[in-house]
DNA sequence: AGCCAGGCTACCG
DNA sequence: CGGTAGCATGGC
């Protein structure tokens, strides 16, 4: 499995490249992890991870232009801000309802946290975040190694024969952490180009190509 | 015209 | 515990 999953990293990287995810600002950074480079992007990348639950990143695009515009990409603002605004300009992300709470919740946190890295359990008891949002904000807010899992990797995993339909989140991460190096770089190129590779071929039905098959 | 998108909570059995 | 309805907009 320890070399299964790196040729697959290996496979992917020559295939995409470097994917400098986390975006911030609408741009990506390729081969630059330096980001987030202060507070302000830091906390761009935390509220990116809660609107684009179940959400294509198209749409929370149109959210953050709309935040950016109430210069709200700060808890302060954020906790300033008029709900029915915040509503509004998260519209195009969905759920906004929900979203809105969870933002002010995030903010809140945020807030209460002064610049210390928050641990994954913390995370987890804020309403709004989940294993996946958590691992998110963990890796690319904070640059600490924790693996992502999403939908696309269980997808892709599964389609290839790598892990049966049964595994869990917790699962699937201690698969990936147990087996490829423990570095935040390598953890964010991986969960970039597993979600790359997947809008190439996994989007819709019949899924393609498989990773494991030889060229 | 549906189906799906970089999930989570609440509630069910 | 594991499983799932509901949340909502917009792109393709």
């Amino acid at each position: 499995m320890t070399l299964k999953l790196k040729n697959i990293y290996s496979k992917l990287y020559k295939e995409y490249g470097a994917q400098g995810w986390w975006p911030i600002n609408g741009k990506y950074h390729k081969g630059n992890y330096d980001f987030p480079k202060n507070t302000r992007e830091q906390f761009e990348i935390i509220i990116g991870a809660i609107l684009t639950q179940n959400t294509s990143w198209l749409q929370v695009e149109k959210a953050l232009k709309n935040l950016r515009k109430l210069k709200c990409i700060d808890a302060e603002q954020i906790l300033k801000l008029d709900k029915e605004i915040l509503k509004e300009a998260i519209k195009p992300t969905g759920y906004f309802n929900q979203k809105t709470e969870y933002l002010i919740r995030i903010a809140e946190f945020y807030n209460q946290l002064r610049g210390k890295t928050p641990s994954r359990k913390e995370l987890l008891a804020v309403k709004g975040i989940g294993p996946e949002t958590a691992d998110s904000i963990l890796l690319y807010a904070y640059k600490q190694p924790e693996f992502v899992i999403d939908a696309y990797t269980k997808r892709i995993l599964t389609h290839n024969g790598l892990i049966d339909e049964t595994a869990n989140y917790n699962k699937l991460k201690e698969m990936f952490e147990k087996n490829i190096e423990k570095d935040f770089k390598t953890y964010q190129e991986y969960h970039a180009l597993i979600v790359e590779h997947a809008k190439n071929h996994y989007q819709k039905k019949p899924y393609g190509e498989k990773l494991t098959a030889k060229k």
